[in-house]
RNA sequence: GGAGGGGUGGGUGAGCGGCUAAUACCAACAGACUGUAAAUCUGUCGCCUGAAAUGGCUUCGCAGGUUCGAAUCCUGCCCCCUCCA
């Protein structure tokens, strides 16, 4: 392997390692390692602010190392104490299960099945006894614990702590125990818990983890880190039109923060990009119209990327109707000349486009349904088969009649 | 065991007998502007009826009650939090 590739590995992306200079000789030494990576089965769907972690394990695999991957299924229960997380429902056995399977399914879209081994918590949490609950928690204070941020904030801001949510920790380094990993990744977010795994296997006298920490992606409003609870989330089963017009919709700023983290665009060239955007020698459209295109291609194809630019194109550029669209079939009232009255108020509900009467109202009065780039002001319009109803900038309907 | 605080619309959070379908902010949606985005300005933002003024229905943890009238008062219940021990 060459030195460029490692530096590349080591550097693209990443927030933290810790610590380097170990994990670097275990690389040297041609070392195989085990990667351990864990997953919250509460939520199935994956997005790329996971994506960020799994291109690197892929890379890490295309150097022949081995991943690991941990079902969360006990931590799951008790949910990942970021903040405020409303507490979870609990999920049965078989949600758990069907969860997974769909997160794996988009988990290996990524990463190389073959060169991952998948295992469950309950493997080994199934059976732990409360004499094993105690031989854990005793290696540990409150102090320790109380060191995590979020935890202390909490503490000192006299909002609840659950005990439970204080054993996720270290439930979460118990497994990098068991399965012997030889680094942890997550986001930098994940610090705390990687760190205690590491601690734990000292303890135990195992090998310490390496812990190896990526950026957060921050989600499409620019704000905050991308999840799936805030709604600013690019997902991995997107479809291309979606997909593509979501990485369009991200703020200017974050564009360079994609670039990294989500391509592999040499570093060369993004140095050349970020030279642009400061000498403002290029319009940021133009290089987020090549993420976008980057990202579909990823996840879909390359057609596909390029079907979703031209929709794009179209649809948001040019503000032309798309190609595709859903159709709504209904009997109308029969003028002279193949020109038909229909009170569109109840298409535009039964598929979806508005959410209730009121609403169309509320839009035909702010002027924002369309037929024919003419602004309609009531809901009942004479209008021959075929027609193509607007509503905003994006919603598309197509009436046919449906002849009695 | 004791003391105290609280449960309000997608979120935060005011209101504390009629002027309240409920302030404000955020999110969302629409319009204008525009280079994708952002920013800005304007408007909308429970459901139904009506062209509209209007009207009806449902909503402030749950169940009852007081009252001409309750998110606001009373009773019971459920849930959450903090502090002391």
């Amino acid at each position: 392997m060459s030195d460029k590739r490692l530096e590349f590995i080591l550097k693209r992306g990443v927030a933290e390692i810790i610590v380097e200079e170990e994990l670097r000789r275990q690389l040297e030494a041609g070392k195989k390692l085990r990667l351990k990576m864990g997953f919250d089965p509460s939520r199935p769907d994956i997005h790329m602010g996971h994506v960020v972690g799994m291109r690197k394990l892929r890379q890490f695999q295309e150097l022949g190392h081995q991943v690991v991957l941990i079902v969360g299924d006990w931590t799951a229960q008790i949910g990942d104490p970021s903040g405020m997380s409303q507490t979870r429902p609990m999920l049965s056995a078989e949600e758990v299960r069907a969860n997974a399977d769909t997160y794996m399914q988009q988990f290996f879209k990524v990463v190389d099945k073959e060169k991952t081994e998948v295992r469950w918590q309950s493997e080994w949490f199934g059976k732990f006894s409360l004499a094993d609950v105690i031989r854990l928690t005793s290696k540990f204070t409150v102090a320790q614990l109380l060191a995590r941020e979020d935890f202390s904030n909490r503490y000192s801001a006299g909002r609840p702590i659950a005990i439970t949510e204080l054993l996720y920790p270290l439930l979460q380094a118990y497994d990098s125990v068991v399965i012997q990993a030889d680094v942890e990744f997550g986001g930098i977010d994940q610090k705390f818990n990687c760190l205690m795994g590491r601690e734990l296997q000292q303890m135990i006298g195992q090998p310490r983890q390496q812990v190896f920490l990526m950026h957060l992606l921050v989600g499409t409003d620019g704000q905050q880190k991308m999840s799936k609870s805030l709604g600013n989330y690019i997902a991995v089963e997107d479809l291309p039109p979606e997909m593509y017009g979501k990485v369009m919709s991200i703020p200017d700023s974050l564009l360079m923060d994609y670039f990294e983290l989500l391509t592999d665009v040499p570093e060369k060239e993004l140095a050349e990009f970020r030279q642009q955007l400061a000498a403002q020698a290029v319009n940021p459209m133009t290089l987020k119209k090549r993420l976008a295109r980057e990202i579909v291609t990823q996840f879909h194809s390359v057609e596909a990327a390029r079907d979703a630019e031209s929709h794009f194109e179209k649809v948001v550029q040019n503000k032309e109707a798309p190609e595709k669209m859903e159709q709504y079939t209904g009997i109308a009232f029969v003028l002279a000349g193949g020109v038909y009255r229909l009170d569109i108020t109840k298409a535009l509900l039964e598929k979806g486009l508005v959410k209730s009467r009121g609403e169309v109202k509320r839009l035909i009065s702010q002027g924002a349904i369309e037929i024919n780039g003419e602004k309609i002001n009531n809901t009942t319009v004479d209008i021959p088969d075929g027609t193509i109803i607007q509503v905003g900038k994006r919603r598309f309907l197509k009436i046919s009649i449906k002849k009695a």
